[in-house]
DNA sequence: CATATTGTTCATTTTTTATTGAACTCAACG
DNA sequence: CGTTGAGTTCAATAAAAAATGAACAATATG
């Protein structure tokens, strides 16, 4: 792609040739729709639902498809029954679904007679943004209040004109610091479902 | 990098040589230490915490590095001054000024006798996050009210065994949806500063 | 108007990130 | 304990995203 920002500016945009869309273009048409993969074309519209919000949020596509597909099933899933209707490797699966684990967005389920781990998606929105929250969000802000203090240190060994006006501006990030994680309950409050 | 899903996972690591931090890495080490570029430490380290954030919001460090850098300045800085300072060329710089405007980050400032545009940052977070909002998450939660039409227009002609649960599916991202939407006031609401 | 100054665009290049899959570890089972 | 099945790791590769900078407006200025 060229210089465009992915930002919203404009429509992402393919490089290669005008490819398949994502999880597996729909070949044939029917109303019925299946594929070799046995999804629904209604389930790869859900997928992709969550494949893009996981690019909002800056996580590899794997992870939102996989995320994706377990929420559209009703059984738990073993790694290998993901990686086959997905199409997507071994490595991908894996690690996508480590991620999803830490943050609680999928949980492993005991199944009786099976070797394999299996596994359900979290489906409640305040869970879902609890563990995001818990392990993406909340570390950057605590480290926040650090790399303040060594700015701080910085600008105390310091005098030129630019200093107060740098001052100011570390008081102000350390303000929106503690706003945002004054925040983070609220949302939890909020979000009741 | 290799299979590393950047996800919080472990910390990113440069892929090559090891190399300069960003903002371009202090050379000489004194207590004032200024460089080339006119930057003080303190700045740059500044300038990397909206990097960070900027990278956390899946947006280009280059984006960071402007409206870091517009920040901490008091004077409102043209597009040549940014370029010069930051070291980036002219068309990341002129993408990065378009975004950020784009989402009322910064603004254009009219100074006398000066030809160019000179910006300004944005310093509230409350319209910080709005205009945020209303550029990047209003409008996929807008569309996805349509997508959603359309999932339930692909089931209604549906009938498998799997037609239930992806109408709960359905359903549950509806009230998703709606309840984001809800959510959005309450964050301006709570964020006054 | 010619010219200089400012800013934008976009093909190309560079950098970063995600995916793949073979090689591995680790249990469970017989 | 050897073998099988499940899962992880990670070097190599592919794909995506960001940065560059020359060519191109567009506008002011003399």
């Amino acid at each position: 792609m060229s210089q465009e920002l992915n930002v919203g500016l404009r429509r992402p945009r393919r490089r290669g040739s005008p490819q398949a869309d994502r999880v597996h273009a729909k070949t044939g048409g029917g109303a019925e729709s299946r594929e070799e993969d046995g999804l629904l074309e209604a389930e790869r519209a859900i997928i992709n639902i969550f494949v893009d919000a996981a690019q909002a949020l800056g996580l590899p596509k794997s992870v939102g498809e996989i995320y994706g597909l377990l929420s559209c099933s009703q059984e738990p899933l073993a790694i290998d029954d993901i990686r086959a209707k997905l199409r997507i490797s071994k490595g991908s699966t894996s690690q996508g679904l480590r991620f999803l684990r830490n943050i609680r967005a999928v949980k492993t389920l005991y199944v009786v007679g099976d070797r394999r781990d299996n596994f359900v998606a979290e489906r409640s929105l305040r869970r879902l943004l609890a563990g995001f929250l818990r392990e993406r969000v909340v570390p950057p802000l605590e480290n926040g209040e650090e790399r303040l203090k060594s700015i701080e240190a910085l600008l105390a060994e310091n005098s030129g004109e630019k200093k107060s006006i740098l001052d100011e501006e570390v008081h102000r990030l350390r303000t929106w610091n503690r706003k945002s994680k004054q925040l983070l309950p609220v949302l939890l409050k909020f979000i009741d479902i």
